[in-house]
DNA sequence: TTCATTGCAAATTATTTGCATTTGA
DNA sequence: TCAAATGCAAATAATTTGCAATGAA
């Protein structure tokens, strides 16, 4: 749906920086940008060209991340399973920006996505408090999912 | 000054378990304990108790930790540096329980502790909303600290 | 004594880097 | 044309694991 919405905005925002427009640039977003419910780890990404893109390297959608995640197109978690993870960026998630954190289950390793804005106000009193500037954030929370807290009954 | 406490809850917790108490567990925690400010990575504990201790291994200190961390005598943060770091478990913090989370300075490198309770409103909404059973959580704030913040401007 | 624990070295795994080749502007 | 970007292979770095030796109960 916005899939080429995302790809303009990464044109326009290369050309900004007086950087290339690649092929390889291009398929890397748009595989976050159609698999926006999963958090995939740059394997998995890589993987997923492949089937396309059969010559892309891995060391370049290390290299692609690391640039998206820079330019704030891409957001990047870690799991605690080893590697990181990135997601497309909360800017294209909807008009309103919410912030949304992870449930990870500890019993079956699921992650489950929770939208909430009750941390803009923590962010003012950090900010009130302490003279930090708060850019951004990220809120795990871990425990058991409801099916497995139904199954260890 | 609670370092024998420390100690010798772990004594407890390990003979529970029918575990052997060892030097090298002791010291591992007691490193902890002693540092409670600081955020050390697995290297730094060793490097610490080497001073004293010269033939503890590598390996030991890391067995050491995934141990008290299944105890829940020490926390796990990951701070995006590309090691995992710890602390005393938040249990031996104070008698109210606070939630303390950190603030990493994107200029710096610093990390502060920012105590706030928050999240357990926000908990409990969760559980309201999805069923997920909170256990745990891990909140970081990504901004620019207060002296960055004027150096800049 | 005896099995858990340790230290060491080797293995593993995610990520980064050097460099010759390719490619977009 | 030509610097930026790529693919590959080698390097790096944190963590884990196999195993023989050691030590706590």
């Amino acid at each position: 749906m916005k899939e080429e919405k995302v790809q303009e905005l990464l044109k326009v925002k290369l050309r900004e920086k007086g950087l290339k427009v690649t092929q390889q640039r291009l398929l890397v977003l748009q595989a976050l940008a159609a698999n926006s419910g999963s958090h995939m780890a740059a394997e998995d990404i890589y993987e997923l060209i492949r089937e396309d893109y059969p010559d892309i390297g891995l060391a370049t959608v290390y290299r692609t991340l690391q640039l998206l995640l820079e330019m704030q197109l891409v957001d990047r978690i870690n799991l605690d399973d080893g590697c990181v993870r990135y997601e497309i960026g909360h800017l294209f998630e909807g008009d309103t920006k919410h912030n949304h954190h992870h449930l990870i289950c500890r019993t079956c390793g699921k992650v489950l996505p929770f939208e909430d804005d009750l941390l803009e106000e923590l962010e003012r009193h950090i900010e009130e408090d302490t003279g930090f500037h708060v850019l951004d954030h990220e809120l795990k929370f871990y425990g058991q999912c409801k099916e497995c807290l139904s199954k260890s009954k």
